[in-house]
DNA sequence: CCGCAAATTGCAACCGAGTTGCATCAAAAA
DNA sequence: TTTTTGATGCAACTCGGTTGCAATTTGCGG
């Protein structure tokens, strides 16, 4: 599984023409095998298990795979930049789900339907982004009344 | 016009009953007048050459007046946060324009259109934030033209 | 108007994400 | 294998923002 990922990760990179080195590899098959969107922080931590690669490095890989699309990097009001392995639909909307209890990000990219936004005259509109705040399918209500339950079948 | 701006902020600081001072009336006199968002570092510039108010403490008050709703915080992707005197319609939706040119910021409240956003079952939607980036009035290619003109009479 | 307590401010030191310069190292071409 | 060129590691740095604490101010009661 995990050396499946790693696979993919090589042969995008590879396709790219570039150097393929065990940075790229390893931060690519990262995000690719990540549920949801990651911090620096996040990616480092996953892969310093193994390897040791310096922290500087991880953040020019990072920079390497969002210019050549490989990323996508997702900016957030606590000032910490996300990745995701990207995904081809991302166009020139994007549209993020951002947990207001975990903090986790999330890709919601077909999920947009804006039907206009009105810019003031002599603006000019070339991206459109959107974010939804709220709570994540693992801190909403549901999962809470769950982890009520769990607590008091303990006693 | 500067005073009747500093009276505006002045009357808003009072009606909170809490402690009317120099540093919140200047710092919210100055998002009033401003035209756009304004970074903490535009606020600074703009009230220093007066009255001398320690960086730290107009942190302090863009918080506080934010706390009180009498200011409102907007994240942006260069990891600044920008500031405006709140408007009443600030509400769970909030739509923002930013120019890929000079960075400014610009709030379009009332012009936000959503239809629909879809978010995967569990995920609970509790606000909305879109951001429309490209080219400002004073960056566009109609402003672009306007300066070349001025540029040839110049010879 | 005066003095007091609590809230606010200024200062200095700090924090954490991200960046830069440069010497060293390693992919891949020759 | 050697060479070349791009990638990496390390240390030092930048920058927006925060924190601890002592010195001031504000607004209140007298």
């Amino acid at each position: 599984m995990a050396g499946a990922v790693h696979e993919v990760a090589e042969t995008l990179v590879r396709r790219t023409r570039a150097r393929v080195t065990r940075a790229r590899v390893a931060v690519l098959a990262t995000l690719l095998a990540a549920e949801r969107a990651l911090t620096h922080h996040e990616i480092e931590r996953r892969i310093k298990r193994n390897l040791g690669i310096d922290r500087v490095t991880v953040y020019r890989v990072l920079e390497w795979l969002t210019a050549r699309d490989l990323a996508h990097k997702i900016s957030d009001d606590d000032r910490v930049w996300r990745f995701n392995a990207a995904k081809k639909e991302h166009g020139r909307r994007h549209a993020h789900f951002k947990c207001n209890s975990c903090g986790g990000v999330t890709c919601l990219d077909k999920a947009m339907t804006v039907r206009s936004v009105l810019v003031p005259s002599g603006f000019r509109s070339q991206e459109i982004e959107l974010t939804v705040k709220g709570l994540c399918a693992g801190c909403g209500p549901a999962a809470r009344r769950r982890s009520r339950v769990r607590a008091q079948h303990r006693h």
